[in-house]
DNA sequence: GTATAAATAGAAATGATTTCTATTTAATAT
DNA sequence: ATATTAAATAGAAATCATTTCTATTTATAC
C-alpha cells in the first residue's frame, strides 16, 4: 500500500510544520537545535536517551552540547511535545508519539518500541481523587512495560 | 472512637507478624535490619527516602550502612512487600501500604501522603496489549500526583 | 538595524546510587 | 549446642547520569 506510507509522511510533515508554532505557545524560541530534536525523535519508533539524541546532533551540527540536549528535552517534554518515559532502570528517556490524543503507551524493555494503549482511566481517576480524597490531581502516569510481539516471540525459544 | 484505633493496630500488628513469612517466601532471610525497614515504614503515612530511613536505622542500631538500606528497600519493593513511588524529582522513595489487595495510589507531591485509588485498568490493558499488540505485560505504573486535600487548600491560600 | 531576553557551549561540579571486599550473621544440619 | 554455608552487612570508594555555571551567541520584537 503506498498510498499509506504517502499519506503517513504527509501526516508527518504537517506535524513537522506545526512544530514552530508548538513552540511558540509555550513561549520557547524556534531555535535550529530545537526542531533538529524534534526532526530526530519523529524518525524513530523507538524511545532515546539523551546521550543517543546527542549523539544524531553531533552529526548535523559541528557544536553541540550534552547540556543542551538535556535541557530541550526537559523543556518540550514539560510542554507536552514530547513524552517521558518511565524506564524500571531509572535513566532518562524521550519519544515523540504522532498521536496527538491523550493516550499512554506500552513499551518494549527489550527494543524499546512505543505502541500506543488506547485507555486512559483519567476520568474516572479525577473523578475519584475529587470526590474521595478532595484533593487536586496535577499529573497521573500510566505505562504498560513489557516485550512487544517480535521480542516476546524471540524470548519464547 | 477507640475501637477503631485498636482495630487498625491489631491489623497492622497481624500484617507485621507475617513479615517473616513473607521475607522467607522471598528466600530472603529474615534479619533485623530488615524488619525494623518494614517497621519504620508501617509507621508512616508518607513515602520516605532512602536517606530518611537511614536516618531513622541510625537510632536503632549503631552500626547501619546507607548500601543496606538501598539494598533491602530495593529487594522488598522488587518482592512487592512495598511500593516504589514514581517522582517528577526522579528521586527514590518507598511507601508500605496496609492495603494488600491490588490497586495504585495518589500521592501528595507536597506533604508526601499516600492514599488509595481503588481503581485498576489492569484487565483491559492487558487484554488490549495481548489481543491487539500480540506483546507481553511484564508490569504497569497507574499513579497520580497532586496534592491531598489538606494540601490544596494551603496552595488556595 | 538595535535592543533584550533566551539559548547555548564547554567545562566543571554534583550527589544520589552502586560497587567492592572483608567481616558478620541467619539458617540448616548435625 | 556446634559446625557449616550462603546470604547479608559495614564502610570506604567509585560511578556516572544529570545539573550547574558563566561567557558567548542567537532569536525575536521593535
Ligand atoms: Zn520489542
Ligand atoms: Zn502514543
Ligand atoms: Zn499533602
Ligand atoms: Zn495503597
Amino acid at each position: 500500500m503506498p498510498d499509506l506510507a504517502i499519506c503517513a509522511k504527509e501526516s508527518d510533515s504537517i506535524i513537522m510544520d506545526n512544530f514552530p508554532f508548538s513552540l511558540r505557545t509555550l513561549n520557547l524560541k524556534v531555535t535550529p537545535k530545537r526542531l533538529a530534536i524534534l526532526a530526530i525523535l519523529m524518525e524513530e519508533t523507538v524511545y532515546l536517551s539523551p546521550e543517543e539524541i546527542w549523539g544524531k546532533m553531533k552529526r548535523r551540527f559541528k557544536r553541540i552540547g550534552l547540556p543542551t540536549v538535556y535541557r530541550n528535552l526537559e523543556e518540550l517534554s514539560e510542554g507536552n511535545i514530547i513524552s517521558k518515559v518511565n524506564h524500571p532502570n531509572r535513566k532518562l528517556y524521550y519519544y515523540l508519539c504522532k498521536n496527538q490524543s491523550h493516550h499512554h503507551h506500552f513499551i518494549c524493555l527489550s527494543c524499546r518500541k512505543v505502541e500506543d494503549i488506547n485507555f486512559c482511566a483519567a476520568k474516572k481517576i479525577n473523578k475519584e481523587v475529587k470526590t474521595k480524597l478532595k484533593g487536586k490531581v496535577i499529573s497521573h502516569i500510566l505505562q504498560v512495560n513489557g516485550l512487544c510481539k517480535t521480542c516476546s516471540k524471540k524470548s519464547d525459544i
